[in-house]
DNA sequence: GCGCCAGCCTTACGTTGTAAGTGCGACCGA
DNA sequence: TCGGTCGCACTTACAACGTAAGGCTGGCGC
């Protein structure tokens, strides 16, 4: 029994060679089953996807080459078989996460029930898909979009343009479309950037904070902080999220009809 | 153009050893001038500046211990007699953005005219502090806050503190303080991240974008964005950061007499 | 004169991303 | 059945990185 779970100084889980427990690998290809051995086929979405799990589970700077490798079952470099560097990589974990926005059965893609429904269901959408993956979230910001408008987190064309043409359909103007999809970018990214952050320094429930950060707030200075210290760690994000969002789609319903 | 390690014999412009021009530096050293040498000392803040300089020119991937301690004239390993390390020499120009926002003469500590006019003018002195450092902003989202309430762009008790006192002062509940805390940062951090990030990308004036892009584009899918192009690449990000800014101010003062 | 020590340099180690070449197994036309 | 080709993973190698450890030097106090 290797591998004991309270031991292992690294979690990686790799398939482990396992002398291939098929006796006859013709039967099982003729059975119609893929490759016999459990070391399943490499490809890039392979890749991407465990990607994305080590970030989730290691963090940003835990993803290395090698590492990613070791973790499919693979040396360091037949992964670039299949991806031309770790920028593009990084850039494929970002198309996987939005990807997963497609996936979502509660994000529509065209405003059947109204823009501000639309808009709900796509910010909520969004929200869970940082939620989930805290760690990778701050790559859809850093990573340089491919054009100047493609504005994250909505970083493809797929989904700007879903969201310009359903405004449209709704009565917006060009103009009025054009601007809502900004404020509506800078107050996703905004929040969920925060919330995620928040979500990562996470350590204690509250009230730990480094010493000498405490002894800063404490000591006479900033005695307002110090006084508002419990309001300030409370964490009520998803109803602020609620009213924040609920307060851009008003502002948003003036700037469609100013702008109509 | 930068970012692969590999190639370039490094641009930097090292001020010279410069093999001491001063004939006496005992006399030097008696009027009262510094170090006789051109090569001034070293110390920390030179070496922060120097970085923020180096990140502003070259990028964050292009700084790297030994360029920084080239740029500075000195060996890499200098440089961690005034550094404890790379992640602590980052958080080091972070400060040094928002100390910035000290020096801004227009800034003020304490809303001496109103809570809006207070508000205006820390969201612009922030504004001024991104676009002059649009290659360093990032920096103030991505490196972890010391505290989880500590939130960028406001990365400083001080401010913190200065910012909820104000408010309180104007007649601000403690909630409501809080509230538009939270508001405030999320706004300036989505809405500047953005704007620089777009700086960035900022290659030529516009159209020119990558050419799978523009294939994509053009191919009848993606018909609005393809339609909607020239206004997409518009930029008023100025204009569009002063409406922002007032509606948020607007709903502040809904949640300052609500919560009041 | 002597030792101390701040401040810088040198050397060295482990790790990273990745270019280049090697080797092996599966398929395929003869 | 046999080479030949080729896809795919492995091996080796290199430059650059962050940084630990220690060495040199020149100006200071005693």
């Amino acid at each position: 029994m290797d591998a004991t779970p309270g031991t292992t100084p690294v979690p990686d889980a790799v398939p482990d060679p396992a002398p291939d427990p098929v006796p006859d690998a013709d039967a099982a290809v003729v059975a119609g089953e893929a490759v016999p051995s459990d070391r399943v086929a490499l490809d890039r979405d392979r890749i991407l996807a465990a990607a994305l799990a080590h970030i989730d589970e290691q963090g940003l700077a835990g993803l290395t080459m090698r590492r990613l490798g070791h973790r499919v079952g693979v040396e360091a470099m037949s992964l670039y078989r299949y991806v031309p560097g770790k920028e593009e990589l990084l850039d494929g974990v970002v198309e996987l996460l939005i990807g997963d926005l497609r996936m979502d059965p509660d994000v529509l893609h065209s405003p059947t029930h109204g823009w501000q429904d639309f808009l709900q269901r796509l910010a909520h959408g969004v929200r869970r898909v940082a939620l989930a993956h805290p760690k990778a979230f701050p790559l859809v910001a850093s990573r340089p979009p491919e054009a100047p408008w493609l504005r994250p987190p909505l970083r493809s064309l797929e989904w700007v343009d879903a969201f310009l043409s359903g405004l449209l359909e709704e009565g917006f103007s060009d103009e009025a479309a054009v601007a809502a999809y900004r404020s509506f970018t800078s107050f996703l990214l905004g929040t969920l950037l925060l919330e995620v952050s928040a979500h990562g320094a996470d350590v204690g429930p509250l009230d730990v904070v480094d010493d000498h950060l405490a002894d800063d707030v404490e000591a006479s200075r900033h005695a307002t902080v110090w006084r508002l210290r419990h309001d300030l760690a409370h964490d009520a994000a998803a109803t602020e999220f609620e009213v924040a969002l609920e307060s851009l789609l008003e502002r948003l319903t003036l700037v469609r009809s100013e702008l109509g």
